[in-house]
RNA sequence: GGGUAGGUACCGAAGCGGUCAAACGGGGCAGACUGUAAAUCUGCUGGCUAUGCCUUCAGAGGUUCGAAUCCUCUCCUGCCCA
């Protein structure tokens, strides 16, 4: 069994390569030297159904457990996603209720198999311990801990110094957190760097416990697309696992060329080469993630529409969505129908759509309709732009 | 429990009887310029069957020709004291 494992040290430099914090490497090393599978836990909060490019960083680290013969533990937090989690929040989380932490629970892992081995992961509910809790054991939970501990940390520190409300059950957040570890007996404890604090708490538990305390080892936090703040559905700046090729291309291409830059490092763990053009760089950039999420000819053909569609204004051959004219035929019901026909989840309102066609965004082969009323010649094949990112193809 | 400051659109924040769908900033969207980059300039940013109509300024009542603005009660939050 030991002996399949590759030499410790070679371990530790693949391990640690963008790892952003670890405590320690040194204890790490000893760890790995013991030559049995480590068992490295993932906390996920089912929070959102959704995961993202900003998941996946800590995700892939944990694959890489994998591949080197550790076990990866995944917690789903169907308790603690009942707290919330006010890491890097500057406001009290909505709770959610219970149904909807299992749905979003199954589709979590449903996706999170994309990158990991399912065969290598083992996947708990921290429900199944908290739930049985008693109060009286809640409160030996929270005598381990003390409140200067848990003001420490820079959020609660912020919001108390903006005089914002920091509401109890939020501060159990890191002893909740941290049981877990105790409970599953880690070695090891991935998370982003806002996790510092809850896995540190992990750490001390597990030492209270007799144990030997598990490693922290915090990934470096994917910004948005905005290249400002983290990359979260809710501030809808994220590049989906699960987005079709078109859509994670077409995402990608709009970053900032610094923002690029980062992505190659977190994301493809490769240094951006400096000599090529930025916009190649960018599209060989967009290839890979889809390719790695698809397949490679899905990311070629991505490419190759993206570029007909954007590069060449060579709409004629790129694949669009179809749509078909209904009972409108004035430009603003046209629109309308198009969104609501083919993106429902983006349809902007009846003000909004007045807009985008006042401001000329809303263009048929090129012409700009600036027209509510007109009623332009509908014609099978011609190209209408809705607004910056929708084009679509009228249906004969 | 006492005192005190507050609750305004996506966020921050003005407004304190009419000219308020509500200044300003951020964010977002759109146009020009580009590489669907950045920067810059410009416009827009409650909804609708749209030269008008409807619903908003924590909630419920009230005063008034007229309220985000005044009064009453209720709910919520911060800070100080206990």
């Amino acid at each position: 069994m030991s002996s399949s494992f590759l030499p410790a040290s070679e371990q530790l430099q693949l391990l640690t390569r963008g790892v952003a914090n670890c405590i320690s490497e040194k204890e790490l090393l000893a760890k790995l030297e013991k030559g049995t599978p480590l068992r490295v836990k993932l906390g996920v909060d089912p929070t959102s159904p959704d995961l993202h490019l900003g998941h996946s960083v800590v995700l892939e680290k944990l694959r890489q457990f994998q591949e080197l013969g550790h076990q990866a533990v995944l917690i789903i937090g169907d308790f603690t996603a009942q707290i919330g989690d006010p890491s890097g929040r500057s406001k009290t989380r909505p709770a959610l209720s219970r149904e909807a932490i299992l749905a979003n629970a199954e589709t979590y892992t449903e996706q999170a198999f994309r990158i990991l081995d399912k065969d290598k992961t083992e996947i708990v509910f921290n429900g199944e311990w908290f739930n049985k809790m008693t109060f009286a054991d809640v409160i030996q939970l929270n005598a381990r801990v003390t409140m200067q501990q848990m003001l420490q940390r820079e959020d609660f520190k912020n919001r108390i110094a903006n005089d914002q409300e920091v509401r109890l059950h939020e501060i159990q957040y890191p002893i909740v957190q941290g049981w877990d570890s105790v409970e599953v007996r880690s070695d090891v404890e991935l998370g982003g760097t806002d996790q510092l604090f809850n896995i540190l708490v992990g750490r001390d538990m597990q030492k209270d416990e007799g144990m030997e305390p598990q490693i922290v080892m915090c990934l470096t936090i994917l910004e948005g697309l905005d290249g400002v703040q983290k990359m979260s559905k809710s501030l809808h700046n994220y590049v989906g696992i699960s987005e079709e090729p078109g859509e994670m291309f077409g995402k990608l291409m709009s970053i900032s060329d610094e923002l690029m830059a980062r992505y190659f490092l977190l994301l493809l763990g490769e240094e951006l080469d400096s000599a090529m053009h930025p916009m190649d760089a960018k599209k060989l950039l967009g290839e890979k993630i889809v390719a790695r999420y698809h397949s490679d000819e899905a990311a070629k053909s991505a490419r190759d529409n993206w570029e007909a569609l954007f590069s060449n204004k060579d709409v004629g051959d790129a694949d669009l969505p179809e749509f078909t004219i209904g009972e409108r035929k004035d430009v603003l019901g046209v629109v309308g129908d198009a969104f609501r026909a083919l993106f429902p989840d983006e349809a902007p309102s009846g003000s909004q759509i007045r807009q985008l066609i006042s401001q000329g965004s809303v263009q048929l082969e090129g012409e700009k309709l600036t027209d509510i009323k007109a009623r332009p010649e509908w014609t099978a094949g011609q190209v209408l732009k809705l607004n910056k990112k929708r084009r679509v193809r009228i249906a004969g």
